[in-house]
DNA sequence: TAGTGGTCTAGACCACAGC
DNA sequence: CTGTGGTCTAGACCACTAG
């Protein structure tokens, strides 16, 4: 439950520690603005050296539980609940986990040149692109409708690749080196072809995506997700860092 | 829009080795699988001790960039797209944010003993709590109805604080010292009391929100936000490591 | 078994901010 | 000015694991 897993030695110096101090906050000993002792003083508590307690409260401060200060050393910091961990789905491994047969159907596949893409409220001016609509399918029953745009500027490769088998999303986890995203998500009425397409009636609720993903500064693609509403959730943990819990996940 | 933030000094020696073997891996010349260079021969590249190129790397580790392992060396990781940072909607600071008026309304307010609370597909039987429903509007108009269970074993002054004018939300950040907590978000339709309450037609789209928070491993509070989905979205942001950017959201 | 990372020490200098 | 954290060094021993 508890997002610990302080790495190496299993109970390494610095990491009990860190335990320890997490401890002290987690009961509510020290409470938010509650000064904890100055590296000098852990240094003798400890019985160690100072390279040794710096790790552990810095790795705090990371974790985003205290707030280090110069001159005003180091604080227990206000609980925010800002940020939690959000788990991308990854539909296929999300539907055989299930049990269930994974499917993938292309819909269509067109070359766009300067296409002005919609996100959120905004529209965006970018290059040119591929652009996909395709379905995920579990048990041959339509779950998730996608529609992507990959911008040929940051992806060369992508004019060329095969779609028909694999998704583009799995396409370009393979072949783009590093990726940065941001995610949109609302909930919207299955309308018109994508409520047929899902074969849900009009009206029906969906979660709705919307992934932008940069590779540097550069948007490799652009994807909208439209998953059925009765379906899928989306599962997102919280700690004080906005960390720890992935491994987890 | 990069993750970037090294602390401290604003390029230790530490930094500037991070970055430029981010850079590396991020131009894709070191691809995932790619061996980087062992501590002992960063030493002397970079013409430092050891300890501060194993800061470097250990950072790199943490962020998820590279995986290390004993014997056989660093090499880079493979991208994931597993995770992203969800950014916790603080409803009034968005309200207001927009420059809209923001308010808050009790709609009832009640004990309830050894409840079985509906979580998911789940149903989880907990002690007795305290029971809120409460709106939260923008310029007069429901954008958020709010069912809130608050357990009187893991918060006991709970018990007779004032939820008239403070949202129980912000009442339990000011009064718990630390929380962890797992959202669910899925698609709904409005239907009948809750429609009426947030002024929509009924099937209308939703996003429904429930969100377990913890205090150590007792269940603090089970909130379920039902949210106008023609008015509010959510933005998770994600990078390799999962982590980096909940300070820019 | 040898190479690698994980950890730790006992010093040091510096920048910064509160007093 | 003084105490604090940020950084760095030049060593050291150990644990793990791939070859």
């Amino acid at each position: 439950m508890h997002g610990k897993a302080p790495l190496g030695r299993p109970d390494s110096l610095h990491a009990r520690i860190r335990a320890d101090i997490e401890a002290h906050i987690l009961s509510g000993e020290w409470p938010p603005g509650h000064r904890i002792p100055p590296e000098t003083t852990l240094m003798q508590t400890w019985g160690c050296s100072r390279m040794t307690v710096n790790k552990a409260v810095a790795a705090l401060a990371v974790e985003g539980l205290v707030a280090r200060n110069r001159r005003a050393g180091t604080v227990v910091a206000q609980p925010r609940m800002r940020a939690a961990i959000l788990r991308i789905p990854d539909i296929r491994a999300e539907i055989e986990q299930r049990g269930l047969r994974y499917e993938y159907k292309l819909l269509s596949d067109e070359r766009r040149s300067a296409c002005c893409v919609h996100l959120g409220t905004e529209g965006h001016h970018l290059g040119s692109s591929r652009f996909v609509r395709c379905l995920h399918l579990a048990d041959g029953r339509p779950l998730v409708l996608e529609e992507r745009h990959i911008f040929l500027d940051a992806v060369p490769e992508i004019e060329l690749a095969d779609l028909t088998s694999e998704p583009p999303g799995t396409w370009l986890l393979g072949h783009v080196p590093w990726t940065e995203a941001e995610h949109r998500i609302s909930a919207v009425s299955a309308e018109g072809v994508a409520a047929k397409e899902l074969g849900l009636t009009s009206g029906a609720p969906c979660l709705y995506l919307e992934r932008r993903t940069w590779r540097g500064t550069e948007t490799v693609t652009i994807a909208k997700q439209t998953i059925r509403g009765d379906a899928f959730d989306l599962v997102a943990r919280f700690d004080p860092s906005g960390r720890a819990l992935i491994s987890g996940a």
